[in-house]
DNA sequence: CTGTTAGCGCATTCAG
DNA sequence: CTGAATGCGCTAACAG
C-alpha cells in the first residue's frame, strides 16, 4: 500500500494543474492532445487510481448502480451479474446487489430506502420487478435513471430483451416437425412477462403447424419445479394425453420429466419435453433437455451499458434486442405410434 | 429527494454539536444516555442517513468488503451472497463481487488491483481461492483483514467451516446401513480442500462399516458434471462394479445418474447414488438425490460477521463451525440381490 | 462527557 | 485551452 498517490502528485509529475488531470481522467473536452498524453503517462508511472469516495463526494455522484432482483433462479442471476460486472469495470462503476421481496409495496419501500441510504446513480431491474407498476411509477417521480432486463412493456423503457415469443414459436415448430400434434403447454408465473410471451409463441407455433389450439392442453404453472410436477400430473392424467409438453421454463420441464419417469413413461419415447432458459441443470438431467438459451451475461452487460449511457446523458439509452439460441437435446424426439 | 439532510442539521435539531451526533451514530463511548436518545430522535425525525462517501473519505475506511470467488456453482454463490448481504446490511457495509480467474498469479494480481482501486476494508474468500498459497501470503504482507469460507487450513484463519469429513462419513455409513459393500467414490477437484475431507470421510465410513478400502473404486473427478460422467463410466465398466457411488458433489452425482440410466440401470435399484451440496438440481433430478445440505447463506452471514469483527478490532474474529444436514432422498436404496 | 478546528481527495465553480 | 480557490459531508485530533 505504501503511500497513496493523489491527483496532486500526478499533476506535479505531469507539470500541470490538478484540474487538468481531472479533465483527462473524466474525458472532458478542452485538453490539448499532447498534454493529455503527458498526463496519461504520469498516471501510468505513478499507478494512480482515483479515490472513489472522494470523486463521489466532490462530484455528488456515487458511481454505484443497484441491481434489483427477486428472481429465485441462481443461474439466471449469476449470468446477469457477470455481464453487469464486466460493463461496470469498464466504466469504473460499482454494482450493489439488492434482493427484494415479492409484494409490490415492499418493493417500493425497499427501493426508496436503498436510494436514500446508498444513493445509486441508477437502477437495473430484472424480471419480474421490471413490471411492478408501483415501482415504475415511483421511479418516474424520483427521476432516477433505470434500465430493465426483459420488461413486459418495452416502449419508453431502456434496457435489453429477447424475442421470447419467437423462441417459443420455434420450440413448438420443432415439436410439430417431429410429428407431434397434441402438444401441451405449462404456463409460467402470471406476474412475469415471459409467461405471456411464451404462451403466445406456443399459440403461434400451433397455428403455423395447422394444429387447433386446445385449452385443455394448457395448464397454469408458476415457474417452480413443484408447479411443474402438478401441471404435468394434470396433463398426463388427461384421457387423451399430449405426446409432447412445452414447459415455460426448465424447472417446470424437470417436473414434467420427473412425473413421466415415475409413471414409467419414456422420455422422449412416450413424451417429448421442452423447457426454456438453458439452466445448467437442463444439460445434467436425464434426458438432457431441449430448451432455449438466453445470453444472460450479454443481457446484463448490455442493460448496464444502456443504463450508464442514460446516467451520463439523461434520456439517452435504448432498448436492445439480443438473439436467442435453440438447444436441441435428447428430451425431444419423433412421435411414436 | 428534496433536500439532503446532513449531520449538521441533525446536530442543530438535537441541540448538540456535529461530533456528538457522529459519536452516537458510530456507537462510540462517551455520550450520556439522554443526549444519545435526543440525537436518535432527531435522526429519526429527519430521516437522516449518513453519506457513505463522506464517511469513507473522512474516516479513511471504505465500508466495503469484497467477495472473491472463482467457484462456478451459481447456487452455492447465491447462497453465500445472501448471507453476506444480510450481515452487511446490519452494519451498513457494502459488498462488492469479484469474480477471479483460476491461475494463482492472476488471482494475486487481480486482488492487488482490486485493493488499489476499491480499497475494501476486508476480503471474503470462498473455496478454492481460500487455499491459494500465493494469495494468502500476499494478504498477510498487505495486512488486510480477511475471512474464509471452508478453507483447507483452518488454524490461524477466521471464517466459517463445516465438518465435511463427518458428513461424508455419515453418507457412507448410510449406504453401508442399506447393505452396500462395494461403494465407489468420485473424488472432487484436487485444488479444493473439500475433496480431501470428503475422501477421508469416505475412508472412515468404510472402516467403521468394516469394509476394506479398495483403490479401484476411487476415481478422480473435478466437480464438473462431465467429470462425473467420465468417472461413472470407469466405475460401471469395472468387472465387479459398485452397487453404490458416493460422488463428492451433486454435479458429479448427476453425471453418475446419467450414465446409469443410459445403461438401463435402475437408480437406486441397481445403483445407489449420493452427492454433496444439496444444489437445487439435486431435488429436481430423477431420482432425487441423497446428499448433504450446506447452510450456504448461514455460512456467508457468519463469515461476514467474523470479518467485520476483525475489521473493527484487529486480530479478533474466529473460525466458526456450522452444522450440516443429511438429505436422504430417492437415489439411495437397499442393496438388491 | 462534549465541542472546535482542520482536512480527507477530488470536482466545481470562475478566472485567466 | 488551463489554473486557483472553494467546499462536498463527514470524522480525527485535539481542546475544554
Amino acid at each position: 500500500m505504501a503511500v497513496r498517490v493523489r491527483i496532486e502528485d500526478v499533476a506535479e509529475v505531469a507539470g500541470v494543474s490538478m484540474k487538468t488531470v481531472s479533465r483527462v481522467l473524466n474525458r472532458e473536452p478542452n485538453v490539448r492532445e499532447d498534454t493529455r498524453l503527458r498526463v496519461m503517462k504520469a498516471v501510468d508511472e505513478l499507478k494512480y487510481t482515483p479515490h472513489l469516495s472522494a470523486r463521489s463526494l466532490a462530484g455528488s455522484k456515487s458511481y454505484l448502480i443497484a441491481l434489483l432482483y427477486n428472481n429465485p433462479s441462481a443461474s439466471y442471476l449469476m449470468g446477469v451479474i457477470e455481464g453487469v460486472l464486466e460493463a461496470c469495470e469498464a466504466e469504473n462503476y460499482h454494482m450493489m446487489l439488492c434482493p427484494l421481496e415479492d409484494e409490490d409495496e415492499r418493493i417500493v419501500a425497499a427501493t426508496e430506502d436503498l436510494i436514500a441510504r446508498s444513493r445509486p446513480d441508477g437502477l437495473l431491474l430484472t424480471p419480474p420487478i421490471t413490471d411492478s407498476p408501483a415501482l415504475l411509477q415511483r421511479l418516474a417521480e424520483l427521476e432516477i435513471p433505470f434500465a430493465s432486463v426483459s420488461p413486459k412493456v418495452q416502449s419508453e423503457v431502456i434496457g435489453v430483451a429477447m424475442d421470447e415469443t419467437r423462441a417459443a414459436f420455434d420450440i413448438v415448430t420443432h415439436l410439430a416437425s417431429l410429428g407431434h400434434r397434441r402438444i401441451g403447454h405449462i404456463v409460467g408465473h402470471p406476474a412475469h412477462g415471459a409467461s405471456g410471451w411464451r404462451l403466445n409463441g406456443y399459440k403461434q407455433g400451433l397455428e403455423r403447424a395447422g394444429i387447433k389450439f386446445d385449452p385443455a392442453l394448457v395448464v397454469q404453472g408458476e415457474f417452480s419445479f413443484d408447479s411443474g410436477v402438478l401441471a404435468a400430473t394434470a396433463l398426463l392424467d388427461l384421457k387423451q394425453r399430449p405426446s409432447a409438453v412445452f414447459a415455460a421454463n426448465d424447472d417446470m420441464a424437470a417436473g414434467v420429466i420427473r412425473v413421466a419417469l415415475e409413471r414409467n413413461l419414456r422420455v422422449p419415447g412416450d413424451l417429448s419435453v421442452c423447457g426454456f432458459d438453458d439452466t445448467p441443470m437442463s444439460s445434467q438431467i436425464f434426458p438432457a433437455l431441449t430448451t432455449v438459451h438466453q445470453p444472460t451475461d450479454e443481457m446484463g452487460r448490455i442493460a448496464t451499458m444502456e443504463l450508464l449511457a442514460a446516467i451520463r446523458t439523461p434520456h439517452s439509452g435504448q432498448m436492445v434486442r439480443v438473439p436467442y439460441t435453440l438447444r436441441l437435446r435428447r428430451s425431444t424426439g419423433p412421435l411414436q405410434a
